[in-house]
DNA sequence: AATGCCATCGAGAATAATTCTTATTTTTAT
DNA sequence: ATAAAAATAAGAATTATTCTCGATGGCATT
């Protein structure tokens, strides 16, 4: 009876979001599904990912370098964003435990659902690239 | 001999942005300098707020509803953003010491150099409304 | 006070990501 | 098969931010 409600298309957005490691922009998903579906507009990737956002189905990692990321894996992790490249990277480590957010909602009176933690630098192949190129290393 | 290159709207949005508590907005900075310069142009406040982000005089928080946010407070803090309003909130608590940096950085061959932790949820006068309106509380 | 020099600025055009609108197409229920 | 509902394409519209460039401001030297 109850029905999935998930078109070709909107599947296809999905999947490409949670089968990718690169925590991709609207566009990049644009052009990962565009091949198998040529009449895809980049609209319909916004209206989807828009939607899989407030169904918690993807989150937002948040805007990097003018361009909004998102993360298919919705587990508890934490990233690492290199400030050259902007690229994203996943973090096992856990740092904090959800009872934060009970401590924190009873000290200000407010109901804290969620935290994210991000770490910036510069990432060890942006790295490489300056030393060789002299640009910090030496 | 060294000039301190510092023209007073310059000064001026520097200070705005040091002498708030509400991480705002470029454009809440333009409405707050405007008065005591009355042709001063948003484009300058971009201008100096680029700038400033360069010079590590001010750090940004994120993009929240679409537009960039600032904190003159470039002490190391934490923030709470409500996912209503969108306001932010400068949290005291210390969760992470800075030596994950060395620890991140030495596991993943990168240089990471900042953290920023950010806690979300409703804050205490969103969720308020919420209950008197009947949204969610009762 | 006048001059020269650059940093800074204003105004608005340009850019780019995202959202919105509407007609059309696909999907589902009957 | 057909009608109703949901989803989509195309591109216009919106909006935050950046860029361009001619004009102005502030300081140093005269």
């Amino acid at each position: 009876m109850k029905r999935e409600n998930f078109s070709r298309k909107r599947q296809a957005i999905l999947e490409a979001i949670r089968g990718t490691e690169v925590h991709p922009t609207a566009e990049w998903v644009y052009q990962a599904v565009k091949p198998q579906y040529p009449d895809l507009s980049l609209g319909t990737v916004y209206r989807n990912i828009a939607r899989f956002k407030e169904e918690g189905l993807i989150l937002s990692i948040g805007v990097v370098q003018g361009q909004e990321r998102f993360d298919g894996d919705i587990h508890p992790h934490n990233h690492f964003i290199c400030s050259e490249c902007g690229s994203v990277l996943d973090l096992t480590e856990r740092y904090l435990s959800d009872d934060v957010h009970q401590i924190l909602s009873q000290k200000y009176g407010a109901q804290v659902v969620s935290h994210e933690l991000i770490f910036r630098g510069v990432c060890q192949e942006c790295s490489e690239k300056s030393v060789s190129s002299g640009k910090k290393g030496a």
